[in-house]
DNA sequence: CTTGGCGATACCTCAAAAATATCGCCAAAC
DNA sequence: GTTTGGCGATATTTTTGAGGTATCGCCAAG
């Protein structure tokens, strides 16, 4: 049975009447009268009563009616959902991300990338950048936020693009002496007390601090330590001392600090948007002209990356 | 789009393989390369990734099948249904009957009915025998049990068969003094107070014990009148004296009452099944095999009424 | 009795589904 | 390195069957 055969029935039930339906469905009278004959052949019964008051459906023929009504909704449904999921207007977009990139980049594209696309299913997944590489290439994820590009085995098979450099900077109280300033100077921090993110979540920041500081880092010995920047932020407010952070902190909105450069200028990790090679999904071609949009830096570079790939 | 493309594309997923899926569906492997291509090209988007490792859907392609495979359902289940109708199996059946129906050849006709075709929607309706044939004829009953056969306009369109013939019987207590005898006469009667049914529901019955006790039929006069002859029988029982009513009343199961023949004997209007003339549906057509095997009286009567109509 | 409308039938045409043969590609084997 | 084999795509032919035209048979209305 072909679906053909479902709308010729469903036809002729609408009009009742053989040379109308078939006028309907494009087609000559006798085609229909053929198919229709052919269905209930198939079938093994008799799915309409012809009288000279018209053609109606017998019990038979509505119970079939119901049953392709239904069945051409699904595949009209088929084609049209084929179709949304080939321009990437539906599915599922995994995103893994490090904690920092929810400060700057991420609240805009997230939420551009929502309003553009609000039938795709975001599945965000928060995780240190070791973690993201091997999600990616197991196929757990599709796009990852990390810092520094994705290492490890496999990272061959991965696409990365730098979406945004990133450097040291200090925030303090509005109260502190050096708040007036328009930077510090390492000498002036090495005579504070200074908070710094916790090593194991982002060894890059602190590894750039120790560059920062020279190798004789005893102030970083006695820092205290923070999880996150959001902590960081909250102890330099109170005036437990000068915090360092990736410049990101500067998009967290909050009264009382004051944000400042620190000299010499001291570049961290680039944050780095990296994906599957082999990867063709629209919807993850979606996420990436959302990202291009919204991270002035990325540039063509993705382009390149794009148009290189297997 | 045809059923033919939903069923390749489904085996292609399943098999992940253009050859193995072709010689699953009984075809060579070109042409479902080409059904397939076919429909990638109707939908406007690539529905399978063909790789080293096997032919795997993207995530239109999931989307498509999703669909397609309940579109392929509902057409197998069109074919069942309509097969499953056509047999009579599933569908409704609007009874229209008298109450005294009720007593005797409707029981085991509904119970077999009901255990034949369980998935037959079973309409009860109690009427009087005036009512049923307007209400066939104006397609809202689709089989009747009337007293005597139909009449009034459209009666022609019907076709209808005795299926019980009737006679009046008397019913009374166990302790009543005709209770020991086979038969009670007219003459007996006439000596007793009796319970007789309610004119207005039964008029036939009425006619029939007026003619059988002689147009002088004072004892009718200070008879007692019941709505049903289960009130008749409750009455008899009672001791308030000699019920009348038809024979069916003998399958009403009480202990405590006698029945009892009545000289000479007195015909009743026949229990009566009529139907539209025009109405084939096969579970009309299930419902009056079931009426035959029940039935003993009806015979070929009902062939040769089922024979003989347009 | 005739006419007209409707569905079925007969027959033909042609599009397209499927078969056969072959190609191009790539990976694994030698 | 070359070869081989497996797989999907392509080219070409064959065949099926969907659709078109002409016509029939039937019945009800005029």
């Amino acid at each position: 049975m072909e679906a053909r055969h479902l709308r010729y029935a469903v036809a002729l039930a609408e009009h009742g009447h053989f040379g109308r339906a078939a006028g309907e469905l494009g087609i000559a009278q006798p085609p229909l009268s053929k198919q229709i004959a052919d269905l209930e052949r198939e079938i093994g019964a008799r799915l309409f009563e012809r009288t000279r008051q018209g053609v109606f459906p017998t019990a038979a023929g509505e119970a079939f009616l119901a049953r392709a009504r239904r069945a051409l909704e699904e595949i009209a449904a088929a084609e049209v959902d084929a179709g949304r999921a080939a321009r990437g207007e539906t599915g599922r977009l995994r995103l893994g991300f490090v904690a920092s990139a929810l400060l700057d980049p991420l609240p805009g594209v997230l939420s551009r990338f929502g309003r553009e696309r609000p039938d795709v299913r975001l599945e965000l997944h928060e995780m240190a950048t070791s973690r993201s590489s091997p999600a990616l290439i197991a196929g757990e994820l599709d796009v990852a936020i990390t810092l520094g590009p994705p290492r490890g085995a496999g990272a061959e098979h991965l696409v990365s693009v730098p979406i945004g450099r990133d450097h040291v900077i200090a925030v303090m109280s509005t109260a502190h002496p050096y708040a007036g300033q328009p930077s510090v100077s390492v000498d002036q921090l090495r005579r504070q007390p200074l908070i710094v993110s916790a090593g194991e979540d982002e060894p890059a920041v602190v590894a750039g601090l120790r560059g920062l500081l020279g190798r004789d880092s005893s102030a970083l010995g006695g820092a205290s330590v923070a999880r996150d920047v959001h902590t960081i932020i909250g102890l330099a407010a109170s005036g437990v001392g000068v915090g360092l952070g990736p410049s990101r902190m500067r998009a967290v909105p909050r009264p009382g600090v004051r944000f400042c450069e620190v000299t010499p200028g001291t570049p961290l990790p680039d944050l780095v948007l990296s994906f599957a090679a082999r990867d063709h999904s629209p919807v993850l071609r979606a996420f990436l002209d959302t990202i291009r949009g919204n991270c002035p830096e990325v540039g063509s570079a993705l382009d390149d990356r794009l148009r290189s790939r297997t």
